[in-house]
DNA sequence: TAATTTTCTTGACCTAAATCAATAAAATTT
DNA sequence: AAATTTTATTGATTTAGGTCAAGAAAATTA
């Protein structure tokens, strides 16, 4: 159940054994069936969910009613609102799972009370808060610099299991395409190969 | 010289005075002028520069040979190419006075060590990077869903100061819109008032 | 104050991606 | 296995914003 979350941790910082121990009381599993939803919109956020297993996405309708997909997180990543989570405000986004999802919930009361307990941790999540915003900035880059189809296929190289696992439309909807262009984009991607 | 950046503090935690005279012993005073430049392209970004007096921004220039201005900093704000700053990795933005700009600079050292002395300094950089993340978060959604337009009328509503005080072109380009692009909108704007 | 550089505007034209519409193929549900 | 829903493709057309080019107005510098 706790594979995935160590490990990830364990990338960033060391903890001992016993603290491993002391960390998993503060988080709480959780099952979802597929299409099932973490956060409504309007809801205030209070888990950061860590994946152990299948994929959540977080998205948006906008005043035109188109959907935006935000984020999408596999098996070893975190998914939340964060602005809602960080702040206690009412959420724009919707979680929710595209496969059957494990979960480890942390609440903000958890998160407070295991940074105090284990300072180490406090820098495991500044160091996720700090990979997020540089993530943040280059998805801000690529949409300002990039065409359709250098977005795709950058997003193939850096994240192909998301591709694979994704259903199509929801791909184009995380890099502000419409399916329609998306699938001409790859059509003509293969037409040249 | 100090009295923006504890006002900015102030705003977020509480010291006391004797804290705030230790902080003042971390920060390097530097003023620039207008077009001088606090980082470089490659180089690695050891600063992060708080403005007390005038106006910065930070851009990069893409493949196709176009500059994307990321962030404009006035009185109050930081900037710093942050992905450079706490991974000690190579810029890609250059950090350049569009005004002749009195800044406090923070060291990569100087912030640790600041951090460790004072502890609520930890927790207002920790608000800062937040507060940063959700303001891309907020960017990336507009770009994703905005009209020219509508991004050009927030932009107006959010920062005035920033419009004022700042190029048209470089606003059109911190907005990803060619500067016509934004004198057109700007007109149509006007034509309907 | 003349010269240069920077900034802004406007017109004509172009293009990448969106929109609208129709099918078809897969996947799920009954 | 039939019915329904979801997903993907393709064509015709539109459109928001980009590109190219020229000129004017401001701001800087000499």
């Amino acid at each position: 159940m706790f594979e995935q979350l160590f490990k990830s941790i364990q990338e960033k910082v060391t903890l001992t054994q016993e603290e491993m121990e002391v960390c998993k009381t503060f988080f709480i599993p959780k099952k979802l069936r597929k299409k099932q939803t973490l956060l409504q919109e309007g809801d205030i956020c209070i888990y950061n969910a860590f994946v152990e297993k299948g994929i959540m996405r977080s998205f948006f309708i906008d005043q035109k009613g188109n959907e935006h997909i935000v984020q999408f997180a596999i098996e070893g990543w975190w998914i939340t609102d964060l602005s809602s989570f960080l702040t206690n405000t009412n959420s724009i986004y919707t979680i929710e799972a595209l496969e059957d999802c494990e979960l480890l919930l942390f609440t903000t009361q958890a998160r407070e009370a295991l940074m105090e307990k284990i300072p180490r941790f406090e820098r495991y999540q500044r160091l996720l808060l700090q990979n997020a915003y540089i993530a943040n900035q280059a998805r801000i880059n690529s949409a300002l610099t990039e065409t359709a189809e250098e977005k795709y296929i950058k997003l193939g190289i850096a994240y192909p299991g998301i591709i694979k696992r994704v259903p199509q439309h929801m791909i184009a909807s995380y890099l502000g395409l419409k399916p329609e262009t998306l699938s001409r984009v790859r059509k003509q991607i293969s037409n040249r190969m």
